[in-house]
DNA sequence: GTCTGGCACTCATCACAGCAGAGTGCCAGT
DNA sequence: ACTGGCACTCTGCTGTGATGAGTGCCAGAC
């Protein structure tokens, strides 16, 4: 038996009501609130189908339904409408993210507005390393052994490292290296590097070659290789509110996982589509995580994608909403980069 | 009536029960566990003093004491041992802290060793600003208006900054600019910078004088005004610990207050005394977090003092473990720190 | 065939009462 | 100054009804 245009209806408006009371919603609610034009026996037997099709559930014989996890699947891919951020909304995010000093600014304010505005915890990557092109990079010597190596990209990030040097090198040694790497590796992407850092050494005067080696080795180590990701949380405290009822009485695991740098990335890096991606419950691959749907989406200037950020919240959530949130707060970061 | 030396032990037996147990604990259960040498009727008049003076109260009518935040000050005043770090626990300290690649992770490792050492709430500032000395000044040309101001101080933090120009500038001038700046500036403590930057500006050749301006006022204002400090978060799934009975039944208080900065700044950041300081309880001056404990000190290379970092959790806590690993790992990050 | 009104049934929630046990305060005795 | 003993107070637990929301199902209407 498939579903009639009424069932789905009927599903919509369960999804819509116990998101908004947080409550489980009986037959006879649901014909008061909604125009059905049917009576609530009529809406019993629909509900009777659509618990058989596993789309809601009881939580006990006898309360309302509450929906499921393909429940809400369902709902977002055929049932919600796109909802229009309003204009003040817009102006608000406009605001907040304009005067952002630099890059960790950027990160920042973001990360907060998405959290304020979705009232859910929000999680931004940094911009990806790997999807990043070196646009400069400096040598500053510490002491006659050491030098700290700076790279900008064109992202803004700027990552730094101390270089222990094998023997000492003079201020026109660097200036030397400096020169040398910059000619070769500015505007090149991060990822296509290797090989030419190796050119690099290989060109190298013989005296100067074991400097520049050490140097190529830091460089490709912990800019490449360990290709390092960053990210910044906020708004744990929404996971307080509804009270006990979210998460199954204890946030526990869900704060455990939140913990870990390597879950959060995997929850909103994954970056292949550009499109906004919505895990619901049973989806995601962490098992702290089984109760709570994820919202996320990539960001970058133009049409490049860089980094990806997105929100955590109960299955219980407004997805129409917080998806249409995380969209525009993406593009409007987007906007942000290109302008740089 | 004074407070003789056998109603100080049954509070300190009182504190170190509970924080053990987390229930109220009864005469006769801390005759049982303790060598008081006296009977239980004598271990509860001294406990109806200890309440009197304030420093134990009881749950309700029928249960046993549990200290107050003025039993705790007493207790870390005044009856607690300090506990010495098992050789395990330092080695793995140290093990842990070493291998930081940078100052990025030496705080995020620092943060999270302490988060797991204590099982509770840690902070960790970056080195301050305003306590840094400037160790090199960086312009990397970015377009013909625009230059990126990297600044590298002593303490390992590298900010940057988007200067635009007023007009073009050569790939000369910025060399110029470059050169003048750091010899200038190098070495100086960023407190002293602003009359030496207002020199630079007055000093310098009118023709560049604009940009040099420019350059002036966005060091000014990033750098030494808003003396942007930083600090990283960990181990808010320990507030779950405990259950519900810390935090009397809600942490969102708690969680809001740790999304604040500047609350957590004043927390860990005030380092006068440069002595590991506990606040208890009532004595913190945020109101959301009454029902914590906050222990807290500054660390830096050798004696100087460039950061703050701390833990927070429930009043009922191991005090004095909690004081010893702050402490000891506080000890540690200066010891690299200094290494640098 | 589809919808509707009606009715019996289930089960969580709440209030109330009674009981057990922990812990106290106090007093008289050593 | 300490101790044993005892009455007292409350919390927490358990069990019992009563309540009521919500359901499933069936017979009848359209």
């Amino acid at each position: 038996m498939s579903l009639d245009d009424r069932k789905l209806e009927v599903l919509r408006a369960i999804v819509e009501d116990y998101v908004e009371t947080q409550e489980p919603v009986g037959s006879k609610a649901l014909v008061e609130r909604h125009q059905l034009g049917v009576s609530s026996a009529t809406v019993r037997n629909d509900m009777a189908v659509l618990e058989e099709e596993g789309y809601i559930r009881q939580p006990h014989t006898s309360a309302g339904r509450v929906p499921t996890d393909a429940g809400y699947r369902l709902f977002v891919d055929r049932l919600s409408k796109v909802k229009a951020l309003s204009p003040a909304e817009r102006r608000a995010i406009e605001r907040f993210l304009l005067g952002a000093v630099d890059l960790d600014d950027v990160v920042h304010r973001t990360v907060r507005l998405l959290a304020q505005l979705t009232r859910q915890v929000a999680v931004v990557q940094y911009p990806s390393l790997a999807r990043s092109s070196v646009r400069h990079l400096e040598l500053v010597p510490i002491s006659t052994t050491r030098i700290m190596l700076v790279m900008i990209a064109d992202t803004g990030r700027v990552e730094q490292r101390l270089v222990e040097l094998p023997g000492p090198a003079s201020n026109d040694d660097v200036m030397e290296l400096r020169r040398k790497t910059n000619e070769k590796l500015a505007g090149q992407r991060l990822v296509d590097t290797p090989p030419l850092v190796q050119a690099l050494v290989d060109e190298c005067a013989p005296d100067r070659r074991g400097t520049m080696a050490c140097l190529a080795s830091v460089l490709l180590e912990t800019l490449v290789e360990r290709s390092e990701e960053r990210l910044m949380l906020a708004g744990t405290a929404n996971l307080t509110r509804g009270g006990v009822l979210d998460f199954q009485g204890t946030l526990r695991p869900v704060l455990e996982a939140l913990e870990e740098e390597v879950i959060l990335l995997k929850l909103i890096g994954d970056l292949e589509p550009s499109k906004t991606r919505v895990r619901i419950g049973d989806e995601n691959e962490i098992d702290n995580l089984r109760s709570t749907s994820v919202v996320s989406t990539g960001y970058g200037p133009g049409a490049t994608i860089v980094g990806g950020l997105g929100v955590l919240g109960p299955t219980r959530m407004d997805y129409p909403g917080t998806i249409a949130t995380v969209r525009a707060v993406a593009r409007y970061v987007g906007d942000l980069l290109a302008q740089n």
